[in-house]
DNA sequence: ACCTATTGCTCAGCACACTGACTATTTCTG
DNA sequence: CAGAAATAGTCAGTGTGCTGAGCAATAGGT
């Protein structure tokens, strides 16, 4: 009767589409180190000496996903956690040896996993499939903060 | 140095595209029950008196999670569990009729977020959006059983 | 200097989401 | 019909992901 169809609820294609995705990682990549926790890796071998806050911004995950995230990193041995000398408030953080040797070796099977993954698509419908996912998350991330974007105070 | 481009990798954007979805939903539709909740209701108003396990292949959940989403959804008493009296291990589930308003209501919201939410696209990439998200889950989901898909046994 | 606002982080609480181990029931097979 | 295999649910454990409350440190304004 009143039931509709969710194929065409872009929510519940995320979801599906982040199923999928979990489901190769596990069995393409790691089963210990997940997919957020090697972007939080990333980041910090783009940008070593990061503070907790800034990882999250960059890899897209609030104050307290971030924290839970990077706990986990330190327990195993990944990173290193110092309070900021010049600010108290703030932890630097940096990657060890073992950190950068499980980021190398991760970055490896993710590409050949990536591939898999977008295996049915050609190349140009992979370029359509970033453009359209971009557009979308930029959009609704847009829509956060109602008011501020309007130039003149 | 050996840093990679997180914006070319699909589960990166496909959890960004389900922090947009959250986001959304939590504005424009409810906070009070959830896009899977929504699924569930949803499967139950097409085909009522479906068990558990069904409901969580319907709208792509595994047994355990789809357990607690049916025990809040009928704390909220937006459906009843019957044991089966054909088959004692099966729960037969059954919206109420607050669940059926319920889901009328989220119905109507639902749409208009959907609206919203795929307004930077035209008609015709929309179209593309849901044709290439349902060629790469569907892929990945493939790929879940090996040996199976080969026809004869 | 002092008071206030902001900022970085923690913590509690809620809700998915998965795996693996277990229980109870049914079904299949000899 | 008895024993074995399959099936539906539960439970424990782990890991995102969010909000809101609170705390300590810093920065800004007077």
């Amino acid at each position: 009767m009143g039931a509709v169809d969710l194929t065409t609820h872009p929510g519940h294609l995320a979801r599906r589409l982040q199923q999928a995705h979990h489901l190769l990682w596990n069995t393409m990549v790691s089963e210990e180190i997940t997919s957020p926790q090697f972007a939080v890796l990333n980041a910090l071998v783009a940008e070593p000496g990061l503070d907790q806050r800034t990882v999250g911004e960059r890899v897209g995950l609030d104050r307290s996903t971030i924290a839970e995230v990077i706990s986990r990193l330190g327990r195993r041995g990944l990173l290193d956690k110092v309070r900021d000398p010049q600010d108290g408030r703030r932890f630097l953080l940096r990657l060890t040896d073992e950190g950068v040797r499980t980021h190398r070796k991760l970055t490896v099977r993710t590409a050949r996993m990536n591939q898999v993954f977008l295996a049915p698509l050609s190349a140009e419908e992979q370029a359509v499939f970033f453009d359209l996912l971009h557009r979308v998350s930029d959009a609704a991330e847009g829509l956060r903060n109602p008011g501020e974007p309007l130039g003149a105070v």
